[in-house]
DNA sequence: ATGTCTTTGTGAACGCGTGCACAAAGATGG
DNA sequence: CCATCTTTGTGCACGCGTTCACAAAGACAT
């Protein structure tokens, strides 16, 4: 290169933030939302809202897309979801296996959710040679022997281990050398690959633990220890959470059975982003 | 409050990061087989290993623990076990209750690792009459109808939510009605909440996206589109990720069934936490 | 055409998270 | 008791992500 100078602003360089990428899936589905009840246009605010994210934020996630709005009026629905649909490489096939089909292996299988983005279950396979042939899902289970041929016959780019923990590296190791580059992980271990592979993990019992440790915050400084009160800013933090938690309880136990929900405006708690849910940010 | 100043340093107030927090259970997790092994001292270098985490993060996240680790030893295996587990609040038991008993929240039910951490399934909710008496996991599913007074009668505080996309919003409301102040979302829906609630979810349709887009990313900018190829830090990044890629391929190709994997020392590719792989520097 | 009004796109500031690098702490051996 | 060696705890710098705030762009009315 060399060519290249900071004074070239970049404008369009083709750089999307990793936060980005995270969140563009949440855009596409409300805009999907909005196009299957016709809307034409909507705005970055309206948007925003249906994606629990500010709006700020949104309009500049766009313009890393290179995607235009129209000042004074929004963004094209359609086009929207054609540009982002395009950007996360929706536009194209995605033949996926799933490794592992016991209680969350067939549940996955089942999920109409996979195949309405591009993503099609291309087989199921599994170590128990009682699981073979069994259909799940409507489709038959493979034995793990044939993992290689499948992952190279079908193309296979993307894997979901949904094996027991101890299996999951083994696995790992024979998706990857098998050329799968993507893997998709729920067993409740820290898989090692080579560089160029990437992984992802979904993991029930971190997820648990994270709301344990705020819940535990939530109810347990509210009475608990009172020694050592000092005052700073996630001290307070923690107190007005506490109050709007108790707020919350009194509401409840108040009766109002179901919903009286302010869920009108005011304060939504952003179930957004940070943190998702995988990551950890 | 009032008295509170920016000039506190706020040496030691309760304060963990959010990012250290979701590595806690990792942590935990590793220091648990470690401590089946009966393994009594562990080095920062040798746990962030095996949590695949970066050893000066570790220290970093402990020393928001107050934990004392031993310079020139280590850190106890089983004082940190109990001192991640107490501040995470496992300590405790928490009642949990799955809502949404199909293909999803029957898994859920049947996973083990739930009880393993201190949390028990209080109890299995569904709208479907039919189900309502079967048992599932052990446990006999109970009727919608039921819901305020399950969470009432057990204090639960923690809900899943594993029910259809649009039943998600609708049943969240009820349980915070009910008194639920955290909860774990696996629909694909975007819900809100009052202050005080705590929600995280669990969605896999976007994490396949996020894996389809460096997918793409790999395989696509390899031939694709060849005009407009600026010179930039990301396009170097991607350029060295096919690099990678394509020698993972074409060592698949050459045979080598199961693992040669070079997972020995070198390159460890980040299952870590944030924006776990490709991450362009 | 010109003015007004709405909404985008982004410059800039700020805060958080990460990782380097090193001084201090303590164990261990002589 | 001192020297050496290991490993912790953290100060510091840097980069990413978020948010504010506003100029510019364009729609729309007059
Ligand atoms: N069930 C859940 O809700 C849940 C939630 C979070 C995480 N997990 C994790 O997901 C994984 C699967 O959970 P589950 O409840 O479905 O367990 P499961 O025991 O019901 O299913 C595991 C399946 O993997 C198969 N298997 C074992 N070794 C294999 C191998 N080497 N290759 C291919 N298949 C193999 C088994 O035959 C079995 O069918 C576990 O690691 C679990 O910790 C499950
Ligand atoms: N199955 C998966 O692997 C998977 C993966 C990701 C996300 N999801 C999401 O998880 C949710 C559940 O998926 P599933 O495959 O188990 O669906 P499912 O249709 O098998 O199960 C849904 C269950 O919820 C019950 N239900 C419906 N409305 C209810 C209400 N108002 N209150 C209580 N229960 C109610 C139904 O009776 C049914 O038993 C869906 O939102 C789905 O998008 C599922």
């Amino acid at each position: 290169m060399a060519t290249g100078r900071t004074h070239r602003p970049a404008t369009r360089s083709r750089g999307i933030p990793e936060a980005t990428v995270a969140r563009l899936p949440l855009y596409l589905r409300a805009l999907t939302a909005l196009s299957e009840r016709s809307v034409p246009t909507v705005s970055s605010e309206e948007l925003a809202a249906a994606a629990g994210v500010n709006s700020a934020k949104l309009r500049k996630d766009f313009s890393y897309l290179g995607s235009y709005g129209t000042r004074g009026v929004g963004y094209d629905v359609e086009y929207l979801v054609y540009q982002i649909s395009r950007e996360l490489g929706l536009t194209q096939d995605w033949p996926v296996v799933i490794v592992g089909i016991g209680n969350l292996g067939a549940a996955l299988a089942n999920y109409g959710g996979f195949a309405s983005r591009g993503f099609r279950v291309a087989a199921l396979i599994d170590a128990d040679p009682a699981m073979a042939g069994k259909p799940v899902a409507g489709i038959a289970v493979q034995h793990t022997d044939e993992l290689e041929k499948i992952i190279t016959d079908n193309g296979v780019s993307i894997g979901v281990i949904a094996t027991p923990a101890g299996a999951a590296q083994q696995v790992c190791d024979r998706l990857v050398a098998a050329g799968v580059t993507s893997i998709l992980n729920f067993a409740p271990t820290v898989l090692t690959v080579p560089d160029g592979v990437d992984v992802r993990k979904v993991d029930l019992s971190i997820e648990l633990q994270i709301l344990a440790f705020h819940e535990q915050r939530k109810a347990g400084e509210d009475a608990g220890h009172d020694d050592e009160e000092s005052d700073d800013a996630r001290a307070v933090a923690a107190r007005e959470a506490r109050r709007a938690v108790r707020e919350v309880r009194e509401a409840a136990a108040k009766g109002a059975p179901a919903a009286d929900a302010p869920a009108g405006a005011s304060d939504r708690k952003g179930p957004d982003g940070d943190v998702p849910a995988v990551m950890p940010a």
